[in-house]
DNA sequence: TCTGGGGTCCTAGGACCC
DNA sequence: TCTGGGGTCCTAGGACCC
């Protein structure tokens, strides 16, 4: 543990929902809830006026319909308009020292210890706190973030979590246990419902409760390295670095179905668009992988896996694809599939590519899997529709809600809902008031998908 | 209308090698 | 002709995180 509060934690506050309600005038101050819209959807993000009505992340996005009153927002996510506005912050914090490790879009740690003559004491690190929450919401329109400083990661996050929304939280050198001990163990990073559990058997409800049990105790509930981890970490012993630019080590897509599909040539078809997808991004980040996992989810919920280690790496999506064609043959489908998901693992930056194959990208994404499978272009006409979307014609399911789009006479604006041949769009950006509603013919030429409006307002 | 999608890390058993 | 230990690779599953 460090003798000076130099590491910082920053939590974004309700990310996603944040980045609409800058977008969307019409829905601040108001729910908004982003993730899945489908039947089978669940909640990434709630806004603080939608957790009042008991909205949660990991929701299933229809509990959240029932909680939430009409009117309520719900969007499908933007995830470019997230990540250029992530992006901002990032740079934000690296302006404060080279040492920015990004957990996720929306979080990150920050070692000051490693930027330039930053006053580490409690007092300076409050004062450099409060003026990074500042330019946080100066430069992105408005987005505020949760600030946890202290002497090691785990401090650092804990701070974060103790005051949110918008909150600031330093962790003075010493008082670490104070903080930390009357927490429920559920606040250690590791420990999940599973881990909680059984040590709510053997009578450990606080860190306080933790720090009491002995490490053969713990090793013995969770494991030697789960079991180790929590024991220091209940101590307050954390010396884990922040690292920037780790190296990834697999690349994955997956995909839960509107409805349980059983026919292996629609589930080929799925599985060539997933590894396109894959291989195209082992591609553009100079990947490539030996081993093919395919992930399947029954018709119950169980989940497993098949994978195969193949003697070269790969970025190629038609043999990512046939690989895993192969293993779902041999897996089987009975009963139905709600989901598959293809992965490489194992990945190397030397893209070993095989030398005769033909690497123009169009001819790439669109090739079979294998001889005699459907093409790999997954069609609007393969999607299956659930039973209470109300999409029904393929002019509808251009549109989803939240979506930007564009329209010839009426400017910028987003999808609010789609039916009955229509679509409603209300016509606003993130710089305008908000914007008046209009239903449109879902196939009207003259509106389009648009990319995400700048919000900058005009210099 | 229960239960997303993208990841990381750990464990454990069997094969195989020395 | 019997017993053993260590190390690495591969596969499968589980817990966890955001």
């Amino acid at each position: 543990m460090r003798r000076e509060a130099s590491i910082l934690h920053l939590d974004l506050d309700a990310f996603f929902a944040a980045v609409e309600q800058r977008d969307k005038p019409s829905l601040r101050g108001r729910p908004v809830v982003v993730g899945g819209v489908g039947g089978r959807g669940v909640v990434a993000t709630a806004s603080y006026e939608a957790r009042a009505f008991g909205a949660r992340s990991a929701m299933s996005t229809a509990e959240a319909r029932r909680r939430c009153p009409a009117g309520t927002a719900f969007l499908g996510g933007r995830f470019g308009a997230y990540r250029r506005t992530s992006e901002v912050v990032m740079a934000l914090l690296r302006e404060l020292s080279p040492l920015v490790e990004p957990a996720s879009l929306d979080e990150a740690y920050v070692d000051l210890a490693a930027g330039d003559g930053h006053d580490l004491s409690v007092d300076g690190v409050t004062a450099l706190g409060h003026e990074l929450k500042d330019r946080i919401a100066d430069a992105t329109g408005g987005v505020t973030g949760s600030v946890g400083i202290g002497t090691s990661k785990l401090m650092a996050k804990i701070g974060s979590d103790l005051d949110k929304p918008d909150g600031l939280v330093v962790v003075p050198p010493g008082s670490e246990l104070d903080v930390l001990h009357p927490l429920p163990v559920t606040r250690l990073g590791g420990v999940g419902p599973a881990t909680a559990e059984r040590l709510h058997q053997i009578g450990v409800k606080t860190v306080a409760d933790l720090a009491a049990k002995s490490l053969t105790d713990l090793v013995a509930l969770a494991g030697r390295a789960h079991g180790a981890s929590m024991y220091a970490l209940a101590r307050a012993e954390d010396d884990r670095p922040v690292v920037p630019d780790r190296e990834a080590k697999s690349v994955s897509a997956e995909e839960t179905f509107e409805r349980d599909l059983t026919d292996l040539h629609v589930l080929g078809r799925e599985i060539d668009a997933m590894a396109a997808r894959v291989g195209g991004r082992l591609r553009d980040s100079a990947y490539s992988g030996r081993t093919v996992t395919l992930k399947l989810r029954r018709y119950d919920f169980t989940t497993l896996t098949r994978s195969q280690t193949l003697p070269q790496p790969t970025d190629d999506a038609r043999q990512i694809a046939a690989t895993a064609r192969r293993l779902l043959a041999e897996a089987g489908t009975a009963g139905g599939l709600r989901l598959l998901g293809v992965g490489v693992s194992g990945l190397s930056v030397y893209a070993q590519g095989d030398l005769f194959a033909d690497d123009d990208p169009a001819v790439d994404e669109g090739a079979p899997g294998e001889v005699g499978s459907e093409p790999a272009v997954l069609t609007a006409d393969a999607v299956v529709e659930a039973p209470g979307d109300t999409a029904s014609t393929p002019a509808e399911r251009r549109w989803w809600p939240g979506q930007d789009v564009e329209h010839d006479e009426l400017g910028h604006g987003w999808v609010w809902g789609r039916g009955l041949g229509r679509v409603t769009v209300r016509f606003e950006g993130p710089t305008t008031a908000p914007g008046p509603v209009r239903t449109l013919a879902a196939d009207d030429p003259a509106l389009r998908p648009a990319d995400p409006p700048d919000w900058r307002p005009p210099v």
